[in-house]
DNA sequence: CCACTGAATCGACATCCGTCGATGAATCGC
DNA sequence: GCGATTCATCGACGGATGTCGATTCAGTGG
């Protein structure tokens, strides 16, 4: 109430966003704002058939496998992958529509 | 070397993304990738007109005003929005266009 | 010229995060 | 059952990040 009231502005349109319902998108676009993780999501998108096991992953970075596997789990746990033991190796593929929801999340309103 | 030999699967198609190429769209989402910035975004973009004075943006939030102006210059150094300052005010609005190239990123490459 | 308001910058601090080496769990082949 | 291989988890460490209070800068109006 200190300083909007001399701002004298229309009111915000529509519902702008609430509290709660930033923080899914934000974990999100929190799990694609490492380097690392978004060229893993690219490589695992770029791969015809959609599935990359782990040790192909972890072979195209200069980085331990602890470490590709921890970003793997948090790229699993923003919902944006999926994966799937088969074997001896484990695959990892996008989740259906998941980036996709993730695009329209940035759709403008108002245009 | 050492892995990726025995997996022996197809080479990843297209360009997976580089190392450098990667390193652009993960400031954008970094960027987003915080619940409070995320909100700004969503503030900023639902104002109809685009533009928000930082007084109003303050007064949203639980939090302080270096801390918002924080927020707004990672924003505005991501390139998402940018400023201007008229009289004692000063106004953000969203870079036209950004929220669609940052959604474009995206799309899923071969569907 | 000076007080006042809005906003950015600075310095400090606690916490989070990315990375590693070491270890553990799951599976296969022999 | 045993060793080898693939991947996940654990513990630790250094650097990045979000937040604050205090200060500084910019612009307005007496």
């Amino acid at each position: 109430m200190i300083a909007s009231a001399d701002c004298a502005r229309p009111p915000l349109t529509g519902q702008p966003i609430s509290e709660a319902a930033a923080a899914g998108p934000a974990r999100v676009f929190k799990a694609l704002g490492d380097p690392v993780r978004f060229r893993l999501v690219s490589l695992i998108g770029a791969r015809q058939g959609g599935e990359v096991c782990v040790c192909d992953l972890t072979s195209a970075f200069d980085l331990t496998q602890p470490t590709i596997s921890h970003h793997l789990k948090i790229l699993r746990e923003s919902g944006l992958i999926e994966s799937e033991r088969r074997g001896t190796w484990v695959y990892y593929r996008l989740v259906p529509g998941a980036l996709d929801r993730a695009a329209a999340l940035l759709a403008v309103p108002r245009v």
